[in-house]
DNA sequence: ATAGGGTTAG
């Protein structure tokens, strides 16, 4: 029996055998004792008997008693805050502490509205907040994404002059960056006097998780300027998610190294997100190595690996990822699913991806989204089946996107059905969807049925809404340092050579067989001219760079912001057999991957 | 007198 237990037995199951002479200090002594066992207790049970020994002897209407007992109640882990809330309601005067511990318990219990309300009452009560009233407060706001109480709170904060507070601070950063006003986060980094680690992980999650990817990484090296601070792995998910999205895959390794020398043993989350930044980097194998190699997987790192395995084309693979993943007994969720039938679409897989949809509605009930709708699309246009999918995306029981329009319109250009092309256009203008790439597939179908006028009428719609297809860059790694091209740019240092290198490509290219498509030049230009347009895609000067400044067999890896039009993928698929090079290219939405003259997205996308 | 902030992924 331990000394605790003891002391409750001789506390609790035996009355004193007489009442205390010495009041005063005889009170005060088993007032202490109340405390230092209270602090022992390891269940409900025992706070219970604690609690009954308090109210029996009067130690309740001890002020100081009486909160600790709250506290206690309603910050352990074995505690009630049912029963907290009735001891709390038995207090006549509650102050800040009372309302501060059972703030905390409610956020700790994930009842945020809670809360809030018990702040209202706080507040009506007169009773002042204080430094450790705003932290949880902000915690719970964060969580509601509740901006406008959060902004209302901030302004008491002022009112009772805690605004240079660190914790506050703090938790203010996380607020914004949750309620998505990562100015506001900014604003108070900026002016804070010191900064703690937690300070710099605010901030730099508020970034990440909005999207503001590279001054994510810009903060993250202030971080490491400043101070030498200890990488937190918090902070590490937070550059390598920024990592992911840029395709930054030098500093995505740094990040993976600075990992495995500061953490002593990686997470679920810090290796699903590693597996996420390198298939997203463009290497699939160092993914699936590490995906291999994991002991345990949860949901997401399934659901990350078959995205990514449906980004590089590779169907059949996460085909048998996905049925692995049934087998561990994990559920599949519509994300999973998205992952799933977009591995099939990009694979062409037409079959297994029906028979997948299907199965996703009638044995796991999932209700399918846009998103889903937009895969199967996909699937059935690359298959040729575009009645099927016109007749799908009428039928939806949701409302139709651009998404799903644009999938049959690309589907219709692939099979030159300029018929079904029309109605995907007509639809995705109605919806008021007017991307300039749009009407320029569909520009580009009028121009290969030959129907000038209907060019030229498009060309004149586009102008007319202002409408120009922005730029198309291509980012290409060389020593570590990212270089940006973008089409028909000559202000690069060493234009000379690259334009040297491309000259010699088209030499050898023409050997191959090699002619320009100029159907791709939307302009009112001469051929010549479309030529040389083609010539500046900003695919090929990356290419000619990259040839010029990477050894031989290093593969040449390629970010770019549009879709490659179809002379780039031409073009390149020679240039991976001529110079014995693997190429690889990420768009908006998937890789392709040339090698010994072919692409890994078999001529669709 | 009692306590507190940042927890990251598709």
């Amino acid at each position: 029996m331990t000394r605790t237990s003891v002391l409750h037995q001789s506390l609790l199951l035996t009355q004193p055998e007489e009442p205390p002479k010495g009041p005063e200090l005889n009170l005060r002594l088993k007032e202490q004792e109340c405390l230092t066992i209270l602090k022992t207790c390891k269940n409900l049970e025992e706070f219970k008997k604690v609690h009954a020994h308090v109210l029996k002897w009067g130690f309740f209407w001890n002020p100081f008693c009486a909160s600790n007992l709250v506290a206690t109640c309603a910050l352990s882990h074995w505690g009630s805050m049912d029963y907290a809330c009735s001891i709390f309601r038995q207090i006549d005067e509650p102050g800040a502490f009372d309302f501060n511990t059972l703030i905390r318990g409610f956020v700790k219990e994930v009842e945020f509205e809670e809360a809030l309300f018990l702040y209202n009452e706080m507040f009506e009560r007169g009773v002042e907040p204080d430094n450790f009233t705003f932290p949880a407060l902000f915690k719970a706001c964060a969580k509601l994404q509740a901006l406008k109480e959060g902004m209302q709170i901030h302004g008491h904060v002022f009112k009772v002059g805690f605004e240079c507070d660190l914790f506050v601070q703090n938790s203010l950063i996380n607020m914004y960056g949750k309620c998505e006003k990562v100015e506001f986060a900014s604003a108070i980094f900026k002016q804070m006097d010191q900064k703690s680690v937690a300070s710099w992980s605010a901030i730099i999650a508020a970034h990440a998780s909005n999207g503001l990817w590279s001054e994510c990484l810009k903060l993250f090296g202030e971080m490491n300027n400043e101070k030498c601070w200890r990488p937190e792995e918090s902070i590490l998910v937070s550059v390598l998610s920024a990592c992911t999205h840029l395709g930054a895959l030098d500093l995505g390794k740094c990040t993976h190294g600075s990992l495995i020398r500061n953490i002593s043993a990686l997470n679920v989350i810090v290796e699903t997100s590693l597996i996420d930044m390198y298939v997203k980097c463009g290497c699939l194998e160092k993914g699936l190595c590490l995906f291999r190699m994991m002991a345990d997987k949860c949901q997401l790192t399934y659901s990350v690996m078959i995205s990514g395995l449906a980004m590089h084309g590779q169907g059949k693979e996460a085909l048998s990822i996905f049925s692995e993943m049934l087998r561990e007994g994990l559920e599949p969720d519509d994300v999973v699913y998205v992952g799933v039938l977009s591995a099939c679409s990009h694979a062409g897989l037409v079959n297994e991806g029906l028979l997948c949809f299907d199965r996703m509605k009638l044995e796991y009930r999932i209700v399918p989204t846009v998103q889903h709708y937009g895969c199967v699309v996909d699937l059935m246009g690359r298959a040729g089946m575009l009645g099927e999918a016109l007749e799908l995306i009428q039928s939806m029981p949701i409302q139709q996107n651009d998404v799903v329009w644009r999938s049959l319109l690309s589907a219709s250009k692939v099979h030159h059905n300029l018929e079904i092309g029309e109605i995907a256009a007509k639809n995705l203008f109605q919806i008021n969807s007017h991307h300039p790439s749009d009407y320029v597939l569909l520009s580009n179908m009028y121009a290969r049925a030959q129907r000038w006028y209907d060019v030229a009428k498009i060309r004149t719609e586009m102008a007319s809404k202002g409408l120009n297809q922005s730029p198309g860059f291509s980012l290409v790694e060389v020593a570590r340092k990212v270089y940006k091209f973008v089409s028909q740019d000559r202000s690069h240092p060493a234009w000379d050579n690259i334009y040297e290198m491309i000259h010699q490509m088209e030499w050898q290219l023409k050997f191959e067989g090699y002619s320009p498509d100029i159907s791709q030049v939307l302009r009112d230009v001469d051929e010549d001219e479309k030529r040389e347009r083609l010539k500046g895609h900003s695919q090929k000067l990356a290419i000619a760079f990259a040839l010029i400044h990477l050894s031989q067999g290093s593969p040449i890896r390629i970010a770019r912001n549009l879709r490659m039009c179809n002379d780039c993928h031409t073009y390149t698929k020679l240039i991976s057999v001529i110079y014995e090079r693997e190429i690889i290219v990420r768009d908006r939405k998937r890789f392709h991957r040339f090698k010994d003259g072919t692409c890994s997205c078999r001529d669709y996308w």
